[in-house]
DNA sequence: CGAATTTGACCCGCGC
DNA sequence: GCGCGGGTCAAATTCG
């Protein structure tokens, strides 16, 4: 196959999980500024999906929808528990990988999985597996291009990357030894 | 044997 | 009010 990239702008599916306009608060760029590069920067990615990431990101095919839900600050009742909802960013890219789960750095656990009406793939569901850290995010293979992962982040991380940090260790114990020359 | 995943049930919001 | 679609929980199961 010509890997050409399928122009994002046929997809309607993709800006689906994020074109609710809610409270426009067009939202802290910050934060997912601070996401967004982060994940960037590290491209932890293994294989063949940090490859495609790389390209996808280079070329136009991997497309950010960013959106901020303020979902009001009310408290919400949710699978049966409450729930104080603060304003959570999401922010959501595609890449086209054979593999669903990208390793971004961070551990994930999968806590749910659902199938959706406009895809014959199932949408998994990850949280991030630090206990004060309540960042989530979706997985979903789209059903027009298998070829292509849709993953949605929602909330930023509070807590640093581990495999970051493993990564950057010996290059920061390296920095502050030539500093104390 | 503990941690992670699977999977059906449950809950909630929304449109009709 | 009801049904549908989507998100989460939690018990059971699998995995390392």
């Amino acid at each position: 196959m010509e890997n050409h990239d399928p122009p994002p702008q046929n997809n309607p599916f993709l800006f689906n999980p994020l074109e609710q306009p809610q409270e426009q608060g067009l939202c802290d760029f910050d934060s997912w500024g601070n996401l967004f590069s982060a994940q960037n920067s590290l491209l932890l990615l293994n294989g063949d999906a940090k490859e495609t990431m790389q390209r996808a990101s280079a070329s136009s095919s991997s497309l950010m929808a960013q959106n901020e839900e303020e979902k009001g600050n009310k408290e919400k009742r949710k699978g049966g528990r409450l729930k104080k909802t603060t304003r959570v960013p999401r922010f959501a890219f595609q890449t086209r990988s054979a593999d669903d789960v990208l390793d971004d750095g961070y551990r994930w656990r999968k806590y749910g999985q659902k199938s959706v009406k406009n895809s014959t793939y199932p949408r998994s569901y990850y949280r991030c597996t630090h206990h004060t850290c309540n960042v989530k995010k979706q997985v979903q293979r789209l059903s027009k291009d298998t070829s292509i992962v849709v993953t949605t982040y929602e909330g930023i991380h509070n807590h640093p990357c581990e495999k970051l940090m493993e990564t950057l260790t010996p290059l920061l114990k390296q920095i502050q030894f030539l500093a104390s020359l």
